[in-house]
DNA sequence: CGTCTGGTTGATACGACTCAAATTTGGTGG
DNA sequence: CCACCAAATTTGAGTCGTATCAACCAGACG
């Protein structure tokens, strides 16, 4: 059995890796899909942390991918309030799409500075008409953003602060895992604690006082933008996590890659 | 207009009409392009108010298309709570491209006796593949599905109790106008105080409560499954709702239906 | 060094929850 | 058509989780 992408413990990423290691947790990639994907990422921009990548009302244009660093899609009411509607990672599309629409009912936000590859619709066309696996895997990739977004709802819905927090260290932490950005129990997590208020539905007081619980259950330590999960069973199981949203059960091996 | 005894099974609206509706807030249809989604409709089942049409875990098969009555999403926490993560009326698909998945990540369930039609792979393969206009209709009910999502996890997040519930009151009835299931300025609305409870992460007391200062500020009448509206702008003002998000603005109007 | 952003702490307030019971509604069968 | 039962709505009283407000502190940085 050949393992041909980058793997965990490597420590340097090509570029377009993240997606690949992505798609691949559904379905397997020939090297020309890789390539594929690599091509397209070719043409990125960097966006420092803590500006819009593209805002509300803004047409959009392009088929974002994120390369490297953290972003976030968020909506903001006439009061003030903000809520992080969602978040991404390496790997993550933004919106396949959405330049069939007028106008952007949300903007998106880089966490860090950001690496972010810039796709027209015409290289998303030659992507899905040309590499069907491509086609399924984004697919996949639609669905499982779709099941996140509904777990969110859950979660701010039904969870406590104290599961909520949890559970979404946790999603997080599964989903850096797949695109090989965690080392031993631990990754970066840059989102500061307004930034976990605002996505959980929390104020950054209480958002304080609950990773405070947190670390002294002995779950997890987060200091300096680093997360370390001391104990995942026990943290999923707090958070009544079941992974099933994210369907990572290689749902389409067995399609061949060289069929 | 018909008598109000309007209980469950009474259906007065052809097949297929609230589909076509629908995507026409998008794009224009031919009258091909219709009898292709009269066709796809032609194979339904009636499921009984309070049944689940597919559960977490079931291995999904068809893309479900509601052709009358109302179901819901919704997905269980092991301690008993219940989130209904999203509402259908006539005319929304449930899941294109599901069949994808191994499984189900959360349930649909019937609110309201449903009729549905029940649509093969094969079946959204032919539609997709011979009917661009349909095929950009879907991508558009895609996107505004996702855009609803996103609201609510905003509205779970942000809103109080008494705005939450308005701006779901808002949201259904414009979604119910656009395929014109509203008369005058009411509508059906077959949500129990409990199911409003689930969708908004409140509880059912406290539902009844807001539902009862909803009344007296003579926002709306909400009695034996009738919702009327008393003063919408009023109601869209103190749900602080924007419509953006429904993207209702006819984005491909520019297509022609006969090209 | 001062400034700034992000994190921490304490005191207090309130929106929404809980529990429990009463009442109304709707459906069903005798 | 009424009697009955279950489901849904309503009411009241008390509690709790999270918000609010206001300082204060620590590290990063120019």
């Amino acid at each position: 059995m050949t393992h041909p992408t980058a793997a965990a413990g490597v420590f340097s990423f090509s570029p377009g890796s993240a997606v690949a290691s992505k798609l691949e947790a559904f379905t397997k990639l020939s090297s020309d899909d890789r390539a594929a994907l690599a091509d397209v990422s070719k043409n990125y921009r960097f966006v420092d942390a803590r500006r819009d990548l593209i805002s509300e009302g803004d047409k959009p244009r392009f088929v974002h991918l994120v390369l490297d660093g953290w972003a976030c899609r968020y909506k903001q009411l006439p009061d003030g309030k903000r809520q992080i509607v969602s978040l991404f990672v390496p790997g993550d599309f933004c919106d396949l799409n959405v330049y069939i629409l007028k106008a952007m009912d949300h903007s998106i936000g880089a966490i860090t500075r950001l690496k972010v590859a810039m796709i027209t619709p015409e290289e998303m066309d030659g992507l899905t008409s040309q590499r069907p696996r491509i086609t399924q895997g984004l697919w996949w990739h639609e669905l499982v953003t779709a099941a996140i977004q509904r777990e969110w709802t859950l979660n701010i819905g039904q969870r406590t602060a104290f599961e909520r927090i949890a559970h979404l260290l946790v999603e997080l932490y599964l989903r850096l895992k797949t695109v090989g950005r965690t080392h031993d129990h631990g990754c970066d997590f840059p989102l500061t604690q307004n930034d976990l208020a605002d996505a959980t539905g929390l104020t950054a007081v209480h958002v304080n006082r609950t990773l405070q619980e947190l670390r002294k259950e002995k779950l997890i330590e987060l200091d300096r933008k680093q997360l370390r999960i001391l104990d995942l069973d026990r943290l999923m199981d707090v958070a009544m996590f079941n992974a099933n949203y994210l369907h990572l059960d290689h749902e389409g091996r067995h399609l061949d890659a060289n069929a």
